[in-house]
DNA sequence: TTCCACCTTCCAATCATTGGAAGGTCAAGC
DNA sequence: GCTTGACCTTCCAATGATTGGAAGGTGGAA
């Protein structure tokens, strides 16, 4: 199977592939005499776990680590959960922090008129506070 | 002031100062004869104007709309109050979507020994999930 | 004059992806 | 056999917001 294939079964284009080979998530594919790379189905299912730890918003750096556990055979189950539990903190910090900034705009934004005159809170609310 | 002070009293860094005049966010800066750069009162209030719209999860590309509705002192607050909304929308949408990763990731976890064997569902989520 | 903290520019890295250019390959239709 | 078009290749660059470092000039105080 060529790579735009491999592309459309697993959801990854085919761009991404061949990034994810060059920086080593993936092993470097076979290629054809013409120098095609050659993929099987087993990279279908790779490319898919990358695809859905991706979807689960886990960066580069930790799918390197999760395939890595994936592939272990005899992994311990902790430290994939250590794993998941410590992304999912990340998660929730970030979620807190964008929470936070959602509500401090709809504050200011709900004393704006929104008309035509230049008298704003939100402007206000930019200019001075605090420091 | 130089641009050291001007950092320490806006509170944003130097480097981004000038990062900040180079991408044309904030006006050149005029310079000393030895090529320091000068600054006033007024750019610690502008600074701090782009610090608190940053803190707020403003893009620079809409950061840089809302210094132009600040200084525009004929605008209509409509605007302001439009750009604020949209922002919030995006916001609440990045929230949802990390939320879900966070809940799915949370179920998988949920029902993961987290010991020394292999066998892990949070593995096993990743390996298979439609498609 | 020496020392250190400060300033300057320029170039590169981060992160994950996307885009384009320039060119080679494959299979189908004529 | 030739052309067409869809596919493949590599390489380089941009995205967005910042941070890092190198290499060198400046300012003021001891």
């Amino acid at each position: 199977m060529n790579i735009g294939e491999l592309a459309k079964t697993s959801g990854v284009n085919a761009k991404l592939i061949r990034h994810y080979e060059a920086i080593g998530l993936i092993p470097k594919a076979s290629r054809t005499e013409s120098g095609y790379r050659v993929y099987s189905e087993k990279d279908i299912q790779f490319l898919r776990f990358i695809r859905r730890a991706r979807s689960l918003g886990f960066s580069m750096k930790e799918i390197k680590k999760l395939v890595g556990l994936w592939r272990n055979k005899s992994r311990a189950s902790r430290e994939v959960k250590a794993l998941a539990l410590t992304h999912v903190q990340t998660l929730e910090k970030k979620i807190t922090e964008m929470q936070e900034m959602a509500d401090n705009l709809k504050i200011l934004a709900r004393n704006c008129h929104g008309d035509g005159r230049p008298d704003c809170p939100i402007i206000k609310g930019l200019e001075n506070n605090g420091e």
